[in-house]
DNA sequence: CTCACACGTGAACGATCGTTCAAACGTTGT
DNA sequence: ACAACGTTTGAACGATCGTTCACGTGTGAG
């Protein structure tokens, strides 16, 4: 019944099968990782921070605040907003950016406080 | 004092030095950008998944319930455990991983109440 | 000691990601 | 109409990531 291609060692069977009744469904893995994987670059990571405190803010203002181009401003701003992290609003020739919800603010926060155990050792091999 | 290396157009001056001034340091959002890519792969997300349903559990049989080589598995675990997602206790010539903090089950659940939003109605931000 | 075992490591390949450049799009003025 | 502006897009380059393979390390058994 086991879906293994290898025949690798195995200590406790029975644990090994719990643990994989458990794992969640692929696909949630997999949308879980692009979720991470958003926040994993510091130049979207800066594009949150800026919107975290901003509120709403338009590409050319995000960009100069973040130190990007306008281009990779927007490219960013384009991956985020399709995963719905971002919203935008437009007003003419200008977009506005905001966040779509507080997960992120959460999620930023969490992320922070783990970091700041990380801080004290951090060399540990 | 402005390191702005374009002159991009700005529409709210002020509103980008306070963005400016409230971003967090960039060391602090290189550390937050690598412990998000941490989590971004659905290998050590699988790992991390079964840490949080096995408690602690040898890299044989992480592997075999990850559905990893050992080695794929060992590769993973160095990384987490760098970075100090997961302990490792020794025994033997066995090394039994667990989790190192409760962080990633938060980062976890919230990141999976998240993309049960995505596709769900949102109200208030 | 010698062997088998569980684990760790290093190098390299293929794949993916982020940036930049150049161009285009729609909008606002003259 | 034209030109200027903010924004978006596509392609391509370089860099980084994750996997695999082969070998090395240390432990426990005969």
């Amino acid at each position: 019944m086991t879906a293994d291609s290898c025949a690798l060692p195995v200590v406790d069977a029975s644990r090994v099968e719990t643990v994989r009744r458990a794992m969640p469904a692929p696909e949630t893995v997999e949308d879980l990782a692009q979720i991470f994987g958003l926040l994993a670059d510091p130049g979207r990571l800066r594009l949150i921070a800026a919107l975290l405190e901003g509120g709403e803010m338009c590409v050319c203002d995000l960009a100069a605040a973040t130190g990007h181009s306008m281009s990779a401003a927007s490219h960013a701003l384009r991956l985020l907003r399709v995963h719905n992290v971002v919203k935008v609003r437009r007003a003419g020739r200008m977009a506005y950016y905001r966040l779509a919800d507080s997960h992120v603010r959460l999620l930023f926060d969490l992320a922070i406080t783990h970091i700041g155990h990380e801080d004290k050792d951090r060399d540990n091999g």
